[in-house]
RNA sequence: GCGCCCGUAGCUUAGCUGGAUAGAGCAGCGGACUUCUAAUCCGCAGGUCGGAGGUUCGAAUCCUCCCGGGCGUACCA
């Protein structure tokens, strides 16, 4: 059960008594909150001070009225009034045993209750481009909507993953024109994949190449001679009179000074690069053959959209090669999806999309362009070009449509970086004008991942760091780990362990961290065994396997003998409290959509059962009844850290 | 210019809808292995929560301004 909740539902009862204004008694219940201090109980009631202040009485005596309506008795012990008017409870060891008892016997929930009201979620997250391999930026969407995936669909809900893959972009295009001009019939023969990331690769950087010679360099110029001229003009201007004013002119002449000086790096940067396909006599060659492959490649995706025979031919007998790939490394990090529907799946429908909108008056031309004017928006939301090309917009809003009418949702959530929030601010707003009011659209947006230096996670090259590559590191730096233990056995052994800590790891580092902040990744941190991590959790949760072979306890039977559970020591209780509230993890966890409540739950309950496990003995308890009550006690550990590690979509070990 | 986000201990970070003395881990110092995995545990020290005002019984959390940083901003995704 959800305690919290009860005990929320409690008060509302007993408010109600107090006050008939129905929007307080909900937000005033809501004040009952975990405590975060032993010492003031296991959960306090701070809504006394309000309602005093609200009905001009003292707080004390609003939370004396309160406590003579309250039925919470048959969790706890009778409620304490503290400070200005906290109302502190103590839950009754009788009821928390109970509840665990009833938990060790349910195997297959472990007393979560599922939601009184199921709701309907489309998940979109992951969203890869087929032809470029998954890199860093790839973990946290897939990683993070995997999670809520989980713990969305245990708590009872209807979810639909759905991986919106990029597979009709510009990059097909790259494939495609790469294909027809530097194919190596042998290699593609051999590993279909890897030639045509490498004609990604070359195609993308010939085109890179003469973009940035031609536009980015020449446009940066422009920018740094007005910036500079901007700086003289700033210089020669006379200074206000007024200090403030004149610290505020220096301040913005030093700004733009650094800015300028940043434009001249990023200048030097490009230019070595060009320099760098320059110094290469068959890749300059190229670029001089190829002058005009930026636009080709746009005229090769745009054929292969208005249906180009061989175009079409070459994406059908690419697409599932790179699928492949994709679900290669899915499969190492045991990500699965009910659908993966990509941009091609909604082709056929974009046209209809901007149709509608026209007709609707929503989509207006404007510089030849088709856009949606929304109000608190600067720019339109563009949804096709002037040369009649649909954008993502355009195929994001035929999604919209598409999940709206096959799943009828109650909530479509995209795990997406939070770089696209203005993207998403706009989809929304058109989507609800265009009709689609009724669901809860959100961007679950997420920070950046930081290397040690604090800049986005880049190789020494300054490309993004592949996700497969990562994931050996993880594996292999966690192999040495496992390689220290003296209870594996065979090598074997030491691999799957090592798998399933060092992919772990990667997870857990990730869904530890408050999801919109940036962090910065570390293999030495996220694969450390104490402090919060995948490792020290397998670790705590390979302890009571231990204990169970040591003792050859019959875990079945145990589950099922009735026992009671006893809480004499305060460790023991500790641990108790964190046990029962697995469920109110999960429901904060479903309710901000953030899988770092979970983790920090976790890392409760293996402190509190660290904490027990020096304390309290087990197998050499002082009698059968302690030893089989801390039995269960460990049982319910094991099971609640596997089962919370499980709904993050990291797995545990026996022995490590 | 405008918009969004961030600033918490030396480092990496958590902090729920505003709650009592701001929590962790690392690093530092001091303890605990003939005892269920010491790959661990316990203790100590370390913070004017970027700064200044304000709202409130109560502010890291809400509001205003300032300082510092990131990201985005009409036809890429």
């Amino acid at each position: 059960m959800n305690l919290l909740a009860t005990l929320r539902e409690r008060f509302r009862t007993a408010l109600t008594a107090l006050t008939d204004d129905e929007a307080t008694v909900g937000e005033l219940a809501e004040m009952v909150l975990p405590s975060q201090d032993a010492k003031f109980g296991d959960y306090q009631a701070n809504c006394a001070m309000p309602l005093g202040k609200r009905l001009g009485k003292p707080p004390r005596e609003i939370a004396q009225a309160l406590i003579e309506q309250l039925d919470v008795a048959e969790f706890c012990e009778p409620p304490e009034i503290a400070g200005p008017g906290f109302i502190n409870l103590r839950l009754r060891d009788e009821w928390l045993a109970a509840a665990l008892a009833a938990a060790a016997t349910d195997a297959e929930r472990g007393g979560v209750a599922p939601v009184d009201a199921p709701r309907t979620y489309v998940l979109d997250y992951s969203s890869p481009n087929v032809a470029k391999p998954m890199h860093v930026g790839h973990i946290r969407s897939t990683v993070i909507g995997d999670a809520l995936d989980k713990v969305l669909a245990f708590l009872g809900h209807r979810v639909i993953s759905d991986n919106h893959i990029g597979d009709w972009g510009t990059q097909f295009g790259m494939i495609i024109y790469g294909y027809k001009h530097f194919v190596d019939q042998e290699a593609i023969k051999k590993s279909p994949v890897a030639e045509l990331g490498r004609l990604y690769r070359y195609v993308n950087r010939l085109v890179d190449y003469h973009a940035t010679k031609n536009t980015t360099i020449p446009a940066l110029q422009e920018k740094i001679a007005k910036a500079q001229t901007a700086i003289d003009e700033r210089r020669h201007a006379t200074m206000p009179f007024d200090a403030k004013e004149a610290k505020k002119e220096e301040k913005k002449l030093r700004q733009a000074e650094g800015a300028l000086a940043d434009l001249h790096n990023e200048l030097l940067g490009l230019r070595a690069k060009l320099a760098e396909v320059e110094g290469d006599a068959a890749l300059a060659e190229a670029a001089a053959a190829h002058a005009d492959v930026g636009k080709a490649v746009l005229a090769e995706t745009a054929a292969l959209h208005a249906g180009d025979a061989t175009n079409r031919e070459l994406w059908e007998r690419f697409l599932p090669a790179c699928l492949a790939e994709m679900q290669a490394t899915y499969d190492r990090l045991n990500v699965t999806f009910d659908h993966a529907l990509g941009e091609s799946f909604y082709e056929d429908k974009l046209a209809g999309v901007v149709e509608d909108l026209k007709q609707k008056g929503l989509a207006t031309e404007s510089d030849g362009a088709q856009c949606v004017f929304l109000d608190g928006f600067d720019a339109p939301f563009i949804v096709q070009k002037q040369d009649g090309a649909f954008l993502y917009a355009t195929t994001d809003l035929a999604t919209i449509a598409y999940r709206m009418e096959t799943w009828q949702p109650d909530a479509i959530l995209y795990v997406v970086d939070h770089r696209q929030s203005f993207h998403f601010d706009q989809l929304f707003a058109t989507a609800r004008k265009w009709g689609y009011d009724d669901v809860e659209l959100q961007h679950i947006s997420f920070g950046t991942v930081l290397g040690e230096d604090g800049r986005p996670y880049k190789t020494r090259t300054g490309s993004a760091v592949g996700l497969a590559g990562l994931l050996d590191e993880a594996v292999e730096r966690a192999y040495a780990i496992a390689e220290k233990s003296d209870v594996l056995t065979t090598d074997e052994e030491r691999r799957t362990v090592a798998k399933r800590i060092g992919i772990g790891a990667i997870k857990y580092a990730d869904l530890s961290h408050n999801r919109t902040s940036d962090y910065k990744f570390s293999y030495d941190k996220m694969l450390a065994m104490t402090g919060n991590t995948a490792a020290y959790m397998q670790y705590s949760y390979a302890r009571v396997r231990g204990i169970f072979g040591k003792g050859d306890v019959d875990v079945a039977a145990l589950r099922s003998g009735g026992a009671r559970i006893e809480l004499a020591e305060p460790a023991e209780r500790a641990l108790a409290v964190a046990l029962v509230q697995f469920s109110e993890a999960l429901h904060r966890v479903a309710a901000d959509y953030r899988p770092n409540y979970l983790t920090d739950y976790l890392f409760d309950v293996a402190s509190k059962y660290a904490s027990f496990f020096e304390n309290c003995p087990v197998l050499k308890a002082p009698n059968d009844e302690v030893r089989t009550s801390r039995l269960l006690l460990c049982d319910l550990t094991a099971r609640t850290i596997a089962r919370g590690l499980e709904l993050l979509g990291i797995e545990v070990v026996d022995r490590m």
